[in-house]
DNA sequence: GACTCGTGGCC
DNA sequence: TGGCCAAGAGT
């Protein structure tokens, strides 16, 4: 509940501030215009989840070329959005963004639910995206926590509980800025000014229109808040990537619907246990790279040895040749990609 | 509450 | 170089 006084005064000039500084971004409705789509905020917001700004950006302009409504997203082949999908990451994302315009589709007439509730019970929408949707496409009053949000009113409010155990204080703390209208505009500025101005390193101070209002500023590190738990070293993990040649084309398979890169095309690589001494799929005169590929994911690293080879017959198991002249379109997940450039490099070296 | 789940940019 | 970080959700 939003109460009066000094905090009262903090989203006028935030919103102040946001009539001139806005960044302009394609999921943005211009100043002036009428309400944003619902499905583009929508699409935006998942895309935004955990991902950069910059990166998002040809993914969301090749979606809403090729799928520009909900209801032709929810009827697209599964495998063409998971490719579309590869590179982008988190990929229990596009699972549930299909699952998510399918249900819009078949159980909401191919409109959104325009309130929070609503939009929580979608698949891969939970509080904050469906906080955000309603504020920024529906014009609700509905708080918006995003991790920019949490930094800025953890340094407003100087709160110096750490994280996690500080979400419920600052999530009081924003429901009493937010204000009753334009609480979309209020969510964007929040984030903007957290990606812009109050960032987690070396925050703009000088150029923030809240600092007179902030108790961080009053410190003599704002950049303190909010307090972060240390995290845990990364463990390292080694796997084998089996790279299967015949006549032009290269063997891939689907990886399972859970877990990491779920549904994603693959070489067939194993468990990524420490095996020193895998087990090719199949029997060929295998070679091995010289180098192996390395990647990091969220919670480990991974060194894939690769290894190529040609063979004359499928391996067990199901899976498809793909043609290497066309391997950029089997929307192969980066370590895969990588895995494959290293193949092509060292065979084009051969010749 | 603690884990899992990608990727690329930045300092 | 390597840790940190990003418009979090699901289990």
């Amino acid at each position: 509940m939003r109460v009066e006084g000094r905090e009262s005064k903090i989203a006028g000039e935030l919103l102040a501030h946001y009539d001139v500084h806005a960044r302009k971004l394609p999921w943005r409705a211009p100043p002036g215009a009428n309400a944003a789509d619902p499905y583009r905020v929508w699409l935006s917001e998942v895309m935004l989840q955990q991902t950069t700004v910059a990166a998002v950006g040809p993914y969301y302009a090749k979606f809403t070329e090729r799928w520009p409504t909900v209801e032709v997203l929810a009827a697209a082949d599964d495998a063409d959005l998971m490719a579309a999908w590869a590179g982008l990451g988190y990929y229990a994302r596009a699972r549930n963004l299909l699952a998510c315009a399918r249900a819009v589709t078949r159980d909401h007439g191919g409109r959104f639910p325009a309130t929070e509730e609503g939009l929580r019970a979608l698949p891969g929408v939970g509080a904050y995206t469906a906080a955000a949707v309603a504020a920024i496409a529906f014009g609700q009053r509905a708080v918006v926590v995003d991790a920019n949000v949490e930094r800025v009113v953890a340094r407003l409010f100087a709160i110096g509980t750490p994280l996690p155990a500080a979400r419920p204080a600052i999530r009081a703390a924003a429901d009493r800025i937010t204000p009753d209208t334009r609480a979309g505009d209020f969510a964007q500025a929040m984030m903007d000014l957290g990606a812009t101005v109050c960032t987690p390193r070396n925050p703009a101070c000088g150029l923030c229109p809240l600092r007179e209002d902030c108790a961080a500023f009053a410190t003599a590190d704002p950049a303190a808040f909010p307090v972060k738990p240390a995290k845990k070293a990364k463990p390292h993990r080694l796997g084998h990537g089996w790279w299967m040649e015949r006549d032009g084309h290269v063997w891939l398979e689907r990886r399972p619907e859970r877990g990491l890169l779920g549904g994603m095309r693959a070489l067939p690589s194993g468990a990524w246990s420490d095996a020193p001494d895998p087990t090719p799929p199949i029997n060929a005169e295998w070679r091995t790279l010289a180098e192996p590929v390395g990647h990091v994911f969220t919670h480990f690293s991974l060194a894939l040895r690769v290894h190529h080879a040609h063979v004359d017959a499928a391996p067990d198991g199901e899976g498809e040749w793909w043609p290497i002249d066309r391997l950029d379109e089997a929307g192969l997940p980066t370590l895969f990609a990588r895995a494959a450039a290293a193949v092509r490099k060292e065979r084009d070296a051969r010749n």
